[in-house]
DNA sequence: ATATATACATACATTCTTGTTTGTATATAA
DNA sequence: TTATATACAAACAAGAATGTATGTATATAT
């Protein structure tokens, strides 16, 4: 029972990468083995071998299956045209990528192995580059978000939208990293979007 | 050349350690083996099995090497008494922070380690909820700063020093990782205290 | 209809890594 | 002074994990 149709194949494809997800997130990406993902997927390494050339390019499958996506959705949201104020228009779009997380099953298991199943270095290590080039691009979208509210005369402070937009990323990668460390939710997944809400609004004015 | 004394077997132990930390932050721990971290130390692996257990254990001494006595150093710093004002014993407390990975390699390559060179899973999970624990443990220290900055009246907005006190955590932890992740310093490490009190006047009246 | 490339499964060889066992020189205790 | 425990080194055994090589049935192209 060989030589599927190129539909198949492309499924066989799926299998092993939603496989090697769903074990990277129990076992770690080290620990993980290709007998290990070939054996969650139903076939033999072989195939996995056929479709990819190692472990690593599978990571990449999956971050990219996620993280390509995701750049577009967090650019668009901050920069799209919109009917409310910018500085809900960045509250939003910080919430929005918490729903995302709590709704894709796929998003959330692959930020926790990216952030606590993962170990940055040899061929992984230029991921940090990637992530570092990331945020600089989304906190440059904040940033502008934070010149029209600035405009709009929407701000409490003398802060620069530049600095305003750094502490507005800090802020939410580091809420980013306890709600995925934060497992059974009681201490900051259930209250992620109200985290969100006082950030914003201590920057409002009155 | 065996059976030294105390003093020199407590010598080993302390080089093994060190060791462990290098080839650590090197290649991981996954890909760090018990030879790898012998031979970093000039010793062999019967001198690592001697000393410890597994991989696990060394592990779990270089951990708490640098945070064990580092909890307690933030604790003082935020509690003691003090002639600064509440708002800026919190900027210096974080400061202080930035201040000894600079200056404490040891620190900086722990942080590294746990950071981003370490997979979260079997032994390792338990790590995760220590990590919660000193977090809250940490965010009830700054909120009782924040109670004390309002009791005097210094504070620009109208959250609650809890409110404050856990955006100010997740905007030192986001930093924390940045700092760690931004290896050539060009974008966090150069600028982690102005952010540090960007963060804080944020908070000031006027 | 036949040839060929595809999509795997199976088998093999090699390299790592670990844990344990054994050996041993020497501090140290008695 | 002798016995014993210490602080390792060295050797051993076994299992994993990887990459590759080979086999093969069947879509698909010609």
């Amino acid at each position: 029972m060989v030589r599927k149709t190129k539909e198949d194949a492309e499924l066989t494809r799926k299998r092993i990468i939603n496989s090697a997800r769903a074990v990277f997130l129990a076992r770690g990406v080290s620990r993980s083995t290709l007998e290990h993902i070939a054996a969650h997927a139903e076939v033999t390494r072989g195939a996995v071998y056929w479709h990819f050339e190692n472990k690593t390019e599978i990571f990449h499958a999956i971050r990219d299956q996620v993280f390509l996506p995701l750049i577009d959705r967090m650019d668009d949201s901050l920069t799209l045209a919109s009917d409310v104020d910018p500085l809900t228009q960045i509250e939003n779009s910080l919430c929005v990528t918490i729903d995302d997380l709590n709704n894709n099953i796929e998003m959330r298991q692959t930020y926790e192995i990216m952030m606590i199943k993962c170990e940055y270095v040899d061929e992984f290590s230029l991921v940090l580059q990637q992530i570092l080039n990331n945020c600089s691009s989304i906190t440059g979208k904040i940033k502008l978000a934070y010149e029209r509210a600035e405009q709009q005369n929407l701000l409490s402070s003398k802060l620069t939208p530049l600095a305003l937009a750094l502490d507005t990323h800090l802020f939410f990668s580091g809420l980013l990293h306890m709600w995925v460390k934060d497992a059974d939710g009681t201490m900051f997944r259930h209250q992620a979007k109200d985290l969100i809400k006082s950030h914003i609004n201590l920057r409002r004015k009155q």
